[in-house]
RNA sequence: GGGAGCUUAGCUCAGCUGGUUCAGAGCAUCUGCCUUACAAGCAGAGGGUCAUUGGUUCGAAUCCAUUAGCUCCCA
C-alpha cells in the first residue's frame, strides 16, 4: 500500500496545485468522454448553455457543481455518464455587444454588410464564448469536452431552421401585424418572457378634453401623456353615471385637432383616475384590444427608436418618446387643458436585454401558435413522465401552459438563426423551405433571425449529431436550471421534445436555488455584491466552494451566500486531509495489508462498519431524491462525527497498544474504510479526494478514483448490537467529560472514577480510559455512592467521580437538580399519555409499549438522582 | 387582481406520509484545553409556547381552517 515517505504532509490542505494538477490528469486522460456503448446504461445531461457573453457568477457555481455530483455519481454507479457542455449564441445581448465594441471602433453597423457584421460575431465568439468554460474547468466539472457544441453550429443551425420550415408548414407558425414588446434601444421586438415590470415613481396627468358642440370637458387621466397624440377614442364604463349624458359623443382631441368617438367598454375601470380613459390602439396593449373591439383608427405615432414620427403635429416630431412627454405637458398646460397632476408609483415594463422600458408597438413579425403545442408538453410534466423538482414547480407551469399565448419569434436582428422565409419580388408569395428557391433572383428573404430561444428549444435532442447517438442518449436524464427560465426554455425544451420528437427532453428537471446575499438581495454587478467565484476558488479551493455551496443551499429555497460561509467547506476539507494524514503517518511504521482488513474486528470496527452502511443507504436515497442539501449533511456527519471524533478516537489505543498484527489488521481496515468514504465524499469534493486516493496506494497511469466503483450496501453488515455497545460507550464518557467541565477540572487533573454497572465489558472500560483521563477505574454492581463526588446516571450505568476537596457541593447540587428537573418533565409527559384512556385503547401496541420503557427507564433514572441530591444534602 | 412559497435557537436552515431523531444541525456565543491527524482543531455548556387563533385526533412543529407578516412569479 502507501509507498511514499508522509512525515512532510503539512497539516492544513491546501488546494491550490492540488486542483490544477487533477484537472489536467482527468482532461489529459479524457477521463469523462463518452460513447454510445449497448452494454450500458447512458445516464445524459445537457448543460444549460451559457451565454457567449457570460463570465462565470455565483448562480453557475451552484447549477454546475449539482450537475457533476450527479454525472459523478452516475458514472461511479457504473452508468455510461454523459454531460454534454456547449454555449448559446445570445442573439440579443451578442449583438447588443457587438454593436457596442464596433461603435467603440468607428464603425457603425448601419454602414457594413450583414455578412461582414456576422464576421465579427463570429470573432468575438472565438474571443469570448471559450472564458466561461475555462472558468467551469477551475470548479471541476467532468464534462465530456469532445462534445462540446455551439448553437450556432452548422449541424444545430440546420436543425433549428428544419424545425420552422416544418411548423410552418404544419401552420402552427405564421406572420402578422400585431401589437408587440418593443426594445427601442435594439429596434427589435421581444417576447413576453422578455419584459420585466419595475416600480417607476412617475405622475398621473390629468387632462381636460373638450366635448365637440358643448361646453363641458371630459377629464382622462393618464400616465403616458405623450400617447395622446395617438388617441383615437375616449372610453368610459357602462355603468358609469357621470358620463351616460356623453356617451356618443365626439371628442376634440387638443393639439392635433381629430375628432374621435366617446364610447362604453366593460373594461375601463370606474374607480381608477376618473372612470374615463383616452385609448391610443396603438401603443397600448389594452387599448389595441378596445381598438379592435370599437373599430378605432390605429395611428402609430412612432418611429423603430421611438422617437415621434410624422404622424404628429410638425414642431413635435423627431423628438424622444420622454422630450415629447414633456413638450406635449407643457403645451396643454399653455392651453389650460393640464387640469391636475397627481404623484402616482405604477409598473413599467422593461427590456430584460436593453433595460429601457418597452414599447408596445405595431409591427410584422412571425408568431408561433402555442395552444396546441403546449397540450402534450402539459401533460408530459402532469403525468410524471417529466417530474420537476422541487414539485412546486409543476403548477407554475400548468397555470402558464394553460394560459399559453401565441410566440414571437421574429427578432429585428443579424445575429442568429435566419428566418427561412424568402418573398417573391412580384407576386409576393412566400417560399419557406430549408434550402433557399432555384430562382433566387426573383425573391428577397426575409431579414429577421429567430428568438434565441426559439434555437435552444431544440438542445436537449439536437447536441447530438446522429441519429445512433439521438436514440442512445435521448431522452436525457437530468435538467439542472434556474426557475427564473422555466417558460423560456423548459417548458419550450418539453414543447420541442413532444412535438419534434414524440419523447420527453429530460425526466427530472431540478430547479435551483437563487443565490442572494446575506441581506436577501440578488447577487447583481450593479449592487457590487457578488463575489468573483474564480477569487473564492483561489481563496478557499474549488472543493470547499462546491460543498459550501451545496451544504447550504436547500432544495427550492433561496440561499444566502457570503465569502465567509466558505469556511464551512474549506474546514471539512482540512477535516478530511487530516484524517488522512493520520492514518498516512502510521503506515509509515505499521504494515498495511490489504489482507488484513477483516481480521481482528472488536466491537467498534463492527459499529464504524454499520455506520457506513448505513449512511451509504441515507446518502443515496438522499442522491436519488434530489435532496442534495441533505445528502451533503448526511456526509459530513458521518466524517466528521462517526469517523473522525469517534472511531479514531477510539482506534488509537490499540493503535499504541495492541501486538503488531492487531495494529496492522486495524490500520489496512481504517484506511480501507477511508478509502469507501473518499468515494462518498467525491462527487461533492472530487479533488481532494482524489489527491488523496492516489496517495493511499500506488495507481496506474490513467487510474482515477472518479472512475471508481461507487460503494454498495450490505445490510448484513448492519450491527445494532455495536451500535448499541458504542452508544453505551459514548454516554458514559460524554457524562464523565461533562463533569470534568462544569466542575472545572483541568484534563491534567487526574480523576478517579466508579461505574455502577453490570453490563459493562473489559474491552469498553480499556476504551473508557482511553478516552477519558483516568487515574483508577473500579468497575462494580454494588457500588455505594462515595461522600463527596460527582455523579451522573446514564441508563445502565452510574458514574461517581469523587472529589474530595474539590468538589462545590452548590454546582454538584445545581447539576444534579437541573437533571432532575429535566426528566421529571419528560417523565410526567409520558405519564400524562400512559394515563389517557384514549391512548392506551386506540395508540398503537409498539407505540405505547416504547412509551412504557421509556417511563420506567425515566422514573429508575429519577430515583437514583433523587437519593444523590438526598446525599448532597 | 390571480398563482406559488415562506414564518422553528441570536443568524441560516433540517424536521417526508401525525407517536424513539421530537424539539435538531451548522454558524455565532460562553467555559476549559497548544491531548503526538487537525487551533481551519478538541472537550463541554447555554439558548426555542416550532408566527397567530381555532379545529381534527387518544396524540399536532407535522393535517385542516383562520389571521398577521415576508418573498417570488404572472396580469
Amino acid at each position: 500500500m502507501p509507498a511514499k515517505n508522509f512525515s512532510e504532509i503539512p497539516k492544513t490542505y491546501s488546494p491550490k496545485n492540488v486542483e490544477d494538477k487533477w484537472y489536467k490528469y482527468w482532461y489529459d486522460h479524457n477521463l469523462y468522454h463518452s460513447e454510445v456503448d449497448e452494454n450500458k446504461e447512458p445516464y445524459t445531461i445537457v448543460i444549460p448553455p451559457p451565454n457567449i457573453t457570460g463570465i462565470l457568477h455565483i448562480g453557475h457555481i451552484l447549477n454546475n457543481t449539482l450537475q457533476d455530483i450527479y454525472i459523478r455519481y452516475k458514472r461511479m454507479m457504473g452508468f455510461n455518464a454523459c454531460w454534454i457542455p456547449g454555449i448559446d449564441h445570445a442573439s440579443i445581448a451578442t449583438e447588443a455587444k457587438v454593436v457596442a465594441m464596433l461603435k467603440e471602433q468607428g464603425i457603425n453597423k448601419d454602414n457594413i454588410s450583414r455578412e461582414d457584421f456576422l464576421q465579427y460575431c463570429y470573432e468575438w465568439k472565438e474571443k469570448y464564448g471559450g472564458i466561461i468554460f475555462k472558468q467551469l474547468r477551475k470548479l471541476g466539472v467532468s464534462c465530456d469536452w469532445q462534445r462540446e457544441r455551439f448553437t450556432m453550429d452548422i449541424h444545430y443551425y440546420r436543425k433549428v431552421i428544419e424545425a420552422f420550415v416544418k411548423l410552418y408548414k404544419e401552420d402552427l407558425i405564421y406572420r402578422g401585424y400585431r401589437m408587440v414588446n418593443w426594445d427601442p434601444a435594439s429596434k427589435s421586438a421581444i417576447s413576453d418572457e422578455e419584459v420585466f415590470y419595475k416600480e417607476v415613481k412617475g405622475k398621473l396627468w390629468h387632462f381636460k378634453y373638450p366635448v365637440k358642440d358643448s361646453t363641458e370637458y371630459i377629464i382622462v387621466a393618464t400616465t403616458r401623456p405623450e400617447t395622446m397624440l395617438g388617441d383615437t377614442g375616449i372610453a368610459v364604463n357602462p355603468d358609469d353615471e357621470r358620463y351616460k349624458h356623453l356617451i356618443g359623443k365626439t371628442v376634440i382631441l387638443p393639439i392635433v385637432g381629430r375628432e374621435i368617438p366617446l364610447f362604453t367598454d366593460e373594461y375601463v375601470d370606474k374607480e381608477f383616475g376618473t372612470g374615463a380613459v383616452k385609448v391610443t390602439p396603438a401603443h397600448d396593449v389594452n387599448d389595441y384590444e378596445m381598438g379592435l373591439r370599437h373599430n378605432l383608427e390605429m395611428v402609430n405615432i412612432f418611429n423603430e427608436d421611438a422617437t415621434s414620427n410624422g404622424n404628429v403635429p410638425k414642431e413635435f416630431r423627431d423628438l424622444d418618446r420622454f422630450d415629447l412627454r414633456y413638450k406635449v405637458v407643457a403645451r396643454m398646460e399653455e392651453l389650460g387643458l393640464l387640469h391636475k397632476v397627481e404623484e402616482y408609483t405604477n409598473k413599467v415594463g422593461y427590456s430584460q436585454r436593453g433595460n429601457v422600458p418597452i414599447e408596445p408597438y405595431l409591427s410584422e413579425q412571425w408568431f408561433m401558435r402555442m395552444d396546441k403545442l403546449a397540450k402534450p408538453a402539459l401533460e408530459a410534466v402532469l403525468n410524471g413522465k417529466v417530474n420537476f423538482y422541487p414539485g412546486h414547480w409543476v403548477k407554475t407551469y400548468e397555470h402558464w401552459m394553460t394560459n399559453i399565448r401565441d410566440w414571437c419569434i421574429s427578432r429585428q436582428l443579424w445575429w442568429g438563426q435566419r428566418i427561412p422565409v424568402w418573398y417573391h419580388r412580384e407576386t409576393k408569395e412566400i417560399y419557406c423551405e430549408v434550402e433557399p428557391p432555384a430562382d433566387i433572383e426573383s425573391w428577397y428573404r426575409d431579414d429577421d433571425v429567430l428568438d434565441t430561444w426559439a434555437s435552444s428549444w431544440l438542445w436537449a435532442q439536437d447536441v447530438f449529431t446522429n441519429e445512433e447517438e439521438k436514440n442512445y442518449y435521448y431522452p436525457t436524464d437530468l435538467l439542472v436550471t434556474a426557475p427564473d427560465i422555466i417558460f423560456f426554455w423548459v417548458a419550450r425544451m418539453i414543447i420541442a421534445g413532444m412535438h419534434f420528437k414524440n419523447e420527453i427532453p429530460f425526466r427530472d428537471v431540478y430547479f435551483t436555488s437563487t443565490v442572494r446575499d446575506t441581506q436577501g438581495r440578488k447577487m447583481s454587478k450593479s449592487l457590487g455584491n457578488s463575489p468573483d467565484p474564480l477569487d473564492l476558488i483561489e481563496e478557499y479551493g474549488a472543493d470547499a466552494l462546491r460543498f459550501t455551496m451545496i451544504y447550504i443551499a436547500p432544495l427550492g429555497q433561496d440561499v444566502l451566500f457570503s465569502t465567509d460561509k466558505c469556511e464551512i467547506g474549506r474546514n471539512f476539507a482540512n477535516k478530511i486531509w487530516n484524517a488522512g494524514r493520520f492514518l498516512l503517518m502510521n503506515s509509515q511504521n505499521i504494515k498495511v495489508s490489504k489482507d488484513l482488513v477483516d481480521e481482528h474486528l472488536d466491537f467498534t470496527d463492527r459499529w464504524i462498519i454499520s455506520r457506513f452502511q448505513k449512511t451509504l443507504k441515507d446518502l443515496t436515497e438522499a442522491i436519488d431524491e434530489y435532496e442534495i442539501n441533505n445528502a451533503v449533511k448526511i456526509i459530513y456527519s458521518y466524517v466528521w462525527n462517526d469517523f473522525c471524533d469517534w472511531y479514531v478516537e477510539l482506534s488509537k489505543f490499540r493503535l499504541y497498544n495492541a501486538s503488531d498484527e492487531v495494529k496492522s489488521a486495524l490500520l489496512s481496515r481504517s484506511i480501507s474504510l477511508f478509502e469507501e468514504m473518499l468515494k462518498l465524499v467525491h462527487p461533492f469534493m472530487p479533488f481532494i479526494t482524489e489527491e488523496i486516493w492516489q496517495l493511499l496506494d500506488e495507481r496506474n497511469e490513467g487510474e482515477s478514483i472518479s472512475t471508481k466503483e461507487f460503494p454498495k450496501y450490505y445490510g448484513v453488515l448492519v450491527d445494532e448490537i455495536a451500535e448499541m455497545n458504542v452508544e453505551f460507550l459514548q454516554n458514559i464518557i460524554t457524562a464523565i467529560r461533562n463533569i470534568r467541565g462544569e466542575m472545572n477540572l483541568p484534563p491534567s487533573k487526574q480523576i478517579n472514577v466508579l461505574l455502577k454497572t453490570d453490563k459493562i465489558n473489559e474491552e469498553q472500560i480499556k476504551y473508557i480510559r482511553s478516552l477519558v483521563k483516568i487515574d483508577q477505574l473500579t468497575v462494580d454492581p454494588k457500588i455505594e455512592k462515595p461522600k463527596a463526588s460527582a455523579s451522573a446516571v446514564v441508563k445502565g450505568c452510574d458514574i461517581f467521580i469523587p472529589l474530595e476537596g474539590l468538589i462545590d457541593l452548590n454546582v454538584e447540587r445545581a447539576r444534579i437538580e437541573k437533571e432532575i428537573t429535566r426528566i421529571s418533565g419528560s417523565l410526567e409527559g409520558v405519564r400524562k399519555k400512559l394515563s389517557n384512556e384514549g391512548f392506551v385503547a386506540k395508540a398503537p401496541a409498539e407505540v405505547i409499549d416504547r412509551e412504557r420503557t421509556k417511563m420506567n427507564d425515566w422514573e429508575k433514572s429519577l430515583e437514583k438522582l433523587k437519593t444523590i441530591l438526598e446525599d448532597i444534602n
